[in-house]
DNA sequence: GAATGTGAAGGTTTTCACAGCA
DNA sequence: TGCTGTGAAAACCTTCACATTC
């Protein structure tokens, strides 16, 4: 949970709902919609009116009674409370596999996310252009780190050295880290760590196909 | 949630964790553990042992009063429970950015998830060899999904044409889908389909690091 | 009339605390 | 003694329902 504005409690659910809330209205706005209501909004993501309302209450009253919420002036005030209003320095560290399919991820860039340096061990990447991004030496994180100006590290390195390399980047003054090596990684109190686990879903599919005939028995019955 | 052995209620956050106790497990049997303890267990990924030990109560007593858990076992139990300790057939649609990173992902073939087949609609790409598998036409997607058996859909094409997509995959009668195109999908009451959206950790950063000097404050006093 | 904003109710998940067992 | 397994309590999140506003 989080505290905001010194009072209310907003759950980390409601946080993920906003990223969703921004990208519907993203797209509401191009379809050249003025106003949506609550009830349209839970339609377009399988949510309930009232909890699209309570989501949003938390931050301040939005909408027009009768009428529903300013589409263009939501989706800005969404931005605001996500911090996605402004450009984001990202540093990525490992281009294999995933690191380079972070590169070029259209969504990073339409939200602000701006990757400004890549690191590598490997001397052949060194030096090397991924996308218009140079490819930096590892040796020079802390420095290249400050000199980009970089708020935000991916770390996308095997899981065996994350740690090491978490530490340094720690070390290096970081405060927001998002990890994609499948390994519980050790942060001081005062860095936001938050991890990505692409394996997750696929296995929850596979439990799903494996205990049950079809969704909806996940909510009724069972079978053993 | 999830109704389990036609009696207990099962949260999606259970099964959540029931993939992370997998993984942990599979590390401490590599460095020859024989039991651990729900203590230990929590310990490792900052969970506290209740709720390690009602998670594993839901599918069964596998622990020793006094003991602990012993680790092999557990792993195993868990596998099963997960439809981990079947080979997946797995297709992937789309071998653009994040496709390709998927093909090479190791922590998918370590979790006997099995890429088949890959399709593309890209004629340069069509016939080529991504890590020793060949990519197909996405044209003849619903004869080869048949051949090859497959139980699971990777979709990772572009949100325009993913539900067009994901329409032929339903109608090639696939149960499972796992979707990283950031849009909402429709798809039938008997599918089970799951959603990746990467950006939304880093949106969750951005929040933290815009609205909060450190975690520990997210959970207490808070900022406006 | 239509749709927001919000206390209160209802439901779910987590934590507590302890009985029970090796 | 040490640690599991689990009802009960506490915390948390979602939905309801309605007063309020345009």
């Amino acid at each position: 949970m989080v505290a905001y504005g010194g009072k209310r409690k907003i759950s980390e659910s409601t946080i993920r709902r906003l990223s969703i809330y921004y990208r519907v209205l993203s797209i509401l706005e191009k379809e050249n919609y003025e106003t949506v209501s609550s009830k349209e909004l839970a339609r377009r993501e399988k949510l309930t009116p009232a909890q699209v309302r309570k989501d949003l209450s938390f931050f301040g009253s939005f909408g027009t009674r009768g009428l529903g919420y300013p589409v263009s002036e939501l989706k800005d005030r969404i931005a605001q409370i996500l911090g996605l209003n402004k450009i984001w320095n990202v540093a990525l560290i490992g281009v294999g596999n995933i690191g380079s399919a972070l590169v070029g991820y259209k969504e990073f860039q339409r939200q602000n996310f701006n990757i400004k340096v890549i690191f590598d061990n490997d001397q052949r990447k060194i030096g090397s252009n991924h996308k218009g991004i140079k490819v930096s030496d590892i040796k020079n994180l802390e420095s290249d780190l400050k000199a980009n100006n970089i708020e935000i590290v991916i770390v996308a390195v095997p899981a065996t050295v994350a740690q090491y390399i978490v530490d340094d980047v720690v070390k290096a003054g970081i405060k927001g880290i998002l990890n994609f090596a499948p390994v519980n990684l050790k942060v001081p109190g005062d860095v936001f760590l938050r991890n990505e686990n692409m394996s997750m879903e696929l296995e929850y599919l596979s439990f799903a196909l494996r205990n049950f005939m079809n969704p909806s028995e996940m909510d009724e019955k069972g079978i053993s």
